[in-house]
DNA sequence: ACTGCCGGTGTACGCCGTACACATCAGTGC
DNA sequence: GCACTGATGTGTACGGCGTACACCGGCAGT
């Protein structure tokens, strides 16, 4: 029997969405609990210890409230992230639409690189492309900037998603070399180096890594990440030029 | 002060990595478990129904054996799903060098896709770049391709940095989007654009998003994942040929 | 035959997300 | 003024998770 659109028990959610919700004018503006403190508080929580340290046990914790008290405002924890998530979008500061295309698109990934960077927990629950009202914005605007140069929507799409993506995967590669340094302690690149070395060395003396060892030894700025960030960038925009004509 | 070699109570774990662990010779040939059986058994399940069901006791259920029992031979979870990430890119297709450099790292990337497409959890757990015998075999291939071209060690992993870079968030963006299909069981990318209908209208109707709701009306192609990986891939390796002269 | 060690077992603990019934309290119609 | 009602926060409890730790059986070297 197929699941025939049974009348009563549908098999969705009840089907208003967090974000429809939440624009909802507060129907008790008295309350002590808002999504918005929830959101921020749980943002703290991520900063500060790490996205497995927010609990829904702890996050009531710091709100004061007991454990159960913030599903009132997001159905579980999925929820909650999304919530988080949105939250630090809404930080991003989208202020200056910029001139050209590529000034804009380049202001854009900066700034998406500065907010994961700040919020390095993002680079584990963000897709670099989904739907919430702050992470709409970031669309929104790239694709005002890059209207009125003859591009179609589904080529504006691919040049959307070919920086963001950029964006996302190298400033996942750099927030998970970062953790890996603090959790260890390592301040510089160069203790990073030392500390890396017993568990690096095996692996270098199966002689299976002829051309990625020559690396290690001649490599000299692989400290910067800025500059690995911006010079990949650049690839990235230049690319897209030469390849749409912009 | 540098941390003199406390006789006792060390800060640092057993210091013997999983791989220099995985390559010695197994002291007894004679048992059930290895590292092979349980990474490609949680493998599977992964693959089957998802990262959140690997679990240890599902995975010893799935190996015939007690909960505990793979213990032995990895620390932790987080070391199995390393195990695991290992697993999946020695099955990457490695084989043919190709001839100039553009087109291995095509290819690479080509290949780097297929397997986040195949193993989709992957992407949740992979940085770009990383550790292990299998996943190094990456960075080794790209240094030996673009080696012999003039460019410095720095250079190298930048462009190495930006391809692997652009394939992660390009393709975690592809697999998202993906498991929001499947979740709700659409099939096309008409159904999806229905389904995804009353949470989008919301938005839209905020008016907050004009130049998205335009893209929205006007594209044809936005099903076509193959064409927009391969385009942005495109720029990408176009930027960097024209930005190092390559 | 004895012994030590390696691989698998069993039990138990603390923490997690969250379902569900209940208490409380603000605003409304009389 | 007051009972009513719905929204908001509480308390308790359950099942499942990762994993610490003590245990045991069987093979290896003597």
């Amino acid at each position: 029997m197929s699941t025939q659109q049974a009348p009563s028990g549908d098999s969705d959610k009840p089907q208003v969405s967090l974000w429809e919700r939440l624009e909802r004018p507060a129907p008790a503006p008295r309350t002590t609990l808002t999504a918005h403190r929830i959101a921020e508080a749980a943002v703290a929580i991520a900063d500060a210890e790490g996205l497995d340290a927010v609990t829904m046990r702890r996050l009531a914790a710091d709100l004061g409230v007991a454990p159960m008290a913030a599903y009132r405002y997001v159905s579980g924890k999925d929820e909650l992230i999304e919530l988080m998530v949105d939250f630090v979008y809404g930080q991003l500061p989208l202020g200056a639409p910029a001139e050209g295309w590529r000034d804009t698109m380049r202001a854009l990934a900066v700034h998406l690189r500065a907010m994961h960077l700040a919020h390095p927990w993002t680079v584990r629950t963000t897709t670099p492309f989904s739907l919430s009202p702050n992470q709409l914005a970031v669309p929104e605007r790239a694709f005002a900037a890059l209207a009125g140069h003859g591009l179609d929507a589904d080529t504006t799409m691919a040049v959307f998603r070919t920086v963001t993506g950029y964006v996302h995967g190298s400033v996942t590669t750099e927030v998970t070399l970062d953790a890996l340094r603090r959790k260890h302690g390592w301040s510089d690149g160069h203790q990073t180096r030392i500390g890396l070395a017993p568990q690096m060395s095996f692996l270098m003396n199966t002689g299976r890594y002829p051309a990625y060892q020559r690396y290690l030894h001649e490599a000299t700025r692989k400290d910067d990440p800025d500059w690995q960030f911006e010079t990949g960038l650049d690839c990235v925009l230049t690319g897209i030029a030469t390849h749409f004509g912009l």
